[in-house]
DNA sequence: GAATCACATAAGCGCGTGCTTATGTGTTAT
DNA sequence: ATAACACATAAGCACGCGCTTATGTGATTC
């Protein structure tokens, strides 16, 4: 389960679908709007990230809808709070980090 | 770099090495002890996770120690943070993360 | 300085991953 | 019913990943 949501979120593109699922829920045909990914890559995205909840799918006719879930964000969340010890004390430490990578 | 982060947590292995190292740092040997996996692959996982961010090295005589990196998981939880809308209201670690993020 | 230890790197291999084209399934429209 | 549409699944292929064995690189010990 863990192990499915970082291999979903491995990819590149799985990441971009995702993100762009944060701004609201959306059919497969829209997602692929701007994003030069063929209709079939696109639903094999969709599946590897429902496999691993991070988004979940609802039939609305014949277009089908996707929406972040929640639990899979709340797995990483808890995930990630193992390892709270170690969080930079500040986030002034996270934002010059940020800066540094952009470069 | 984001995407380096997420390969590399993508391997079981890989986490089970950084989860090890979670408890303090240890040298490449101490880290293989009850992990049923050759020296090579170890030092390429953990070469993998210094490139990530999520470890970082430094050499000890003829050793070399290994501890988490903070700065690969400020990039996680960053990342985390961009889909806050999403994260289910009630549940405690995510409480924990908020107030460390907020300050 | 030669042997040994701790670790890194090289090269090769099997297998999974992400893509493609082709086809199947379910829904809507005429 | 038939066509068109939205999406899923199948099959095949190129490439990357994680493993192995073999060898290289530093550091320590005698």
């Amino acid at each position: 389960m863990e192990n499915e949501i970082f291999k979903a979120l491995a990819d590149p593109t799985r990441r971009a679908i995702f993100e762009k699922l944060a701004f609201g829920r959306m059919n497969a045909s829209s997602l692929r709007e701007g994003m030069d990914i063929s209709q079939p890559a696109m639903s094999q995205h969709l599946s590897v990230l429902c496999q691993a909840k991070l988004v979940r799918q609802e039939r609305d006719g014949r277009y089908v809808n996707y929406e972040v879930d929640p639990d899979g964000l709340a797995l990483i969340a808890n995930w990630l709070a193992k390892y709270r010890a170690y969080w930079p004390a500040r986030i002034d430490a996270l934002k010059a980090l940020l800066k540094d990578m952009d470069q």
